[in-house]
DNA sequence: ATTACTGCAAAGCATTTGCACTCCT
DNA sequence: AGGAGTGCAAATGCTTTGCAGTAAT
């Protein structure tokens, strides 16, 4: 299931992109739905399903848990959201224009950056050979200035083992 | 907990560093910990712990899964093994040289490759304003040779919802 | 001999599913 | 009206943990 509809940008093109896709897709468009798209579309923070529940329960009180995950599901099928693994939980991402991410190792915070020069590089000849290659995502991993910050108090905590 | 130890190459080597590192660190040095390092070293397929579970029961028949998780979480605290999140399951990685992935979204598919030319990208300046980059970590995501074949011959499948 | 390590079985958690009721179209 | 959508509660599946026996230094 897959919309054709071209990709936007405010909210407001957002949302009506979002009730264009479901009804091109016949699926019905409830209030759950329309509020839970527009949390993660809203978003910066990339949430997990936890975070969009709890989000969503502040406008919403009866929504359920359950619900949460089969719309963010839903809404990934219609390309609407994507879904980014995660070490633990799942997270969500609102934004469908090709970019790439900085994330903190440790508190996770994650943000949005797109690079010119990134999508310029072409692609190995050796992973031609693997198969066809169609997006490429670049993850900058390293501490946010919070978390540095707060090591710089706390020192070195890290060894658990 | 992190060795500081020189990283080596060969699966000799890799035996060698692997016991280096779990002495100068005070761990013991047992059976099940060398076989499923091993497993991991050796492995070009960025196996699973289930993967990693089956393969070492071939030489180890009662092992059990959670020695493979805690021997694989111990590994990754001494820096021998990385872990790769994944959208269902954890899978690890032996290859401990700075490296990216192709991954195919069919099967799961994941290869290593190494680029100059990614590497001599500077990371952009918003970037640097959210904290320090440590890693780059590119991913290539696309089908698989293997998988477009099968693809032609069973043609679309996928919308599900 | 000590103390870490292991296997087992049971617990934890994030995510999923079955079912009966409710609400869009 | 009729079927998709929802909430609830129970189930699933990956991963973790407590405990008593086992093995490495």
């Amino acid at each position: 299931m897959q919309s054709t509809l071209p990709k936007q940008d405010g909210i407001k093109e957002k949302m009506d992109h979002f009730k264009a896709a479901l009804k091109l897709n016949g699926v019905k468009l409830t209030h759950q739905r329309m509020i839970i798209f527009k949390e993660v579309a809203e978003s910066e923070d990339h949430p997990n399903a936890e975070s969009v529940y709890k989000a969503v329960r502040k406008k919403l009180p009866m929504v359920s848990l359950d619900t949460v995950y089969r719309t963010l599901w839903m809404l990934q099928d219609l390309d609407l959201i994507k879904n980014l693994g995660g070490k633990d939980r799942v997270r969500f991402d609102g934004n469908m224009k090709p970019h790439h991410h900085f994330i903190c190792n440790e508190c996770g915070l994650m943000r949005d950056f797109f690079s010119n020069e990134f999508h310029q590089i072409e692609i190995p000849k050796e992973v031609k050979n693997w198969g066809n290659g169609e997006t490429v995502h670049i993850e900058i991993k390293g501490i946010c200035i919070a978390c540095s910050k707060k090591s710089r108090v706390k020192s070195k905590k890290k060894s658990q083992l």
